[in-house]
RNA sequence: GGGGAGAUACCGAAGCGGUCAAACGGGGCAGACUGUAAAUCUGUUGGCUACGCCUUCGUAGGUUCGAAUCCUGCUCUCCCCA
């Protein structure tokens, strides 16, 4: 029997996880969630779960069931979403993926390449030299331990001069060589689906959001986080600005405009990815119908 | 009613005779993306038949070889005095 996993995604904002409920519903499977903040326990409001209801009607996976402390990754995810959507499909033809982390969705369709993980105290060293020596010293020991890599990426990007280094440090290998660019194979079929709509109407949707957050208590939230501010889990739209308030960087105001601000560049980098995966089935967020319809199509044509 | 200040691109704000399609900031838009990804980085922002052309600096005229910049009328906004 062949199996299906269906990819839900957006935007945020767009109303993934109400569709991504009401399929479920329909087609009587459970959720698999793509969201690289929904995953942590301690976040809440600003990510914007599933509510217990909710929850509480349709099974949900990866929601909460890691905490901020652990060093997680778009690796891990890959292994703990495709274990679990293995096992559901030993009792549904049919999967939900719900979520708009594109790299994790990504690392679930096309796989990501075996490297290990990164270490703590190397990233640490690495860091504290751009501190002192600045990124040019980075630069030039990327340019000796993977010149190729070196001249492909963008040198102005910290974050992946010093994975390169990592890694490449780490094993003795350039890090450019566990570049594959190869797709792993999958044993189910999957059919995309991509929430959207006006781009007007989707910034409105995200400021009321945020609105909504921060009289649900976004506040407290972070302030109860905010020892913790340096976990690389709270480097997250909603709760990094409100520390740059507990610090008077800024005003309270002007933390929650900018929570709006980050949010729509957020859907707006979504959108860039989204668009660029042929693959992708557009809809608008109440096409829940339509929806249905054109994966029962697809499926009956198979 | 009298006096003063001002109207600049999506918004805020420089410019104060040519080197201005107009600094800078914000916002927007676009793009990159392999263990930090709600991260990190890049480009762009009057229009076009695009190494050139066209229309923009409240509005209508005027001065000048040449105006966002100078002069005049008008409209609107703000401040002070009545």
């Amino acid at each position: 029997m062949q199996k299906y996993l269906i990819i839900l995604t957006g935007p945020t904002g767009i109303g993934k996880t109400s569709t991504g409920m009401a399929l479920a519903k329909h087609f009587n499977t459970e959720i698999v969630s793509s969201d690289s903040r929904q995953i942590y326990k301690e976040l809440n409001i600003g990510t914007a779960v599933p509510n217990k209801e909710e929850l509480a009607l349709i099974k949900h996976h990866l929601i909460q069931n890691h905490s901020i402390h652990e060093n997680f990754n778009v690796s891990k995810f890959e292994n703990e979403a495709l274990d679990i959507i293995n096992s559901l499909f030993k009792k549904n033809n049919l999967v939900l993926l719900v979520g708009g982390s594109m790299l994790y969705i990504d690392a679930v369709c096309n796989g990501i390449d075996n490297m290990p993980d990164t270490d703590p105290e190397i990233r640490d060293i690495l860091k504290n030299r751009l501190e002192s020596e600045g990124i040019e010293s980075l630069r030039f020991q990327l340019k000796k331990l993977d010149p190729d890599y070196y001249n492909t990426i963008d040198l102005k990007n910290t974050n992946r001069i010093i994975h390169a280094l990592e890694i490449s440090i780490m094993t003795g290998k350039p890090y450019s060589n566990f570049l594959t660019k190869s797709k792993k194979e999958r044993s189910f079929s999957i059919i995309k689906i991509g929430l959207n709509c006006e781009r007007a109407k989707l910034h409105n949707i995200i400021n009321t959001r945020v609105d909504h957050m921060v009289n649900a208590g976004l506040e407290d939230e972070a302030r109860n986080l905010y020892h913790l501010k340096h976990l690389n889990a709270l480097n997250t739209v909603g709760y990094r600005e409100l520390f740059a308030f507990f610090d008077n960087e800024i005003s309270r105001e002007k933390a929650i405009e900018l929570i709006k601000r980050n949010s729509r560049r957020y859907a707006r980098k979504q959108l860039t990815w989204f668009r660029n995966d042929d693959e992708m089935n557009w809809f608008e967020p109440n096409q829940t119908t339509e929806i249905i319809t054109f994966i029962e199509n697809k499926i009956d044509k198979k």
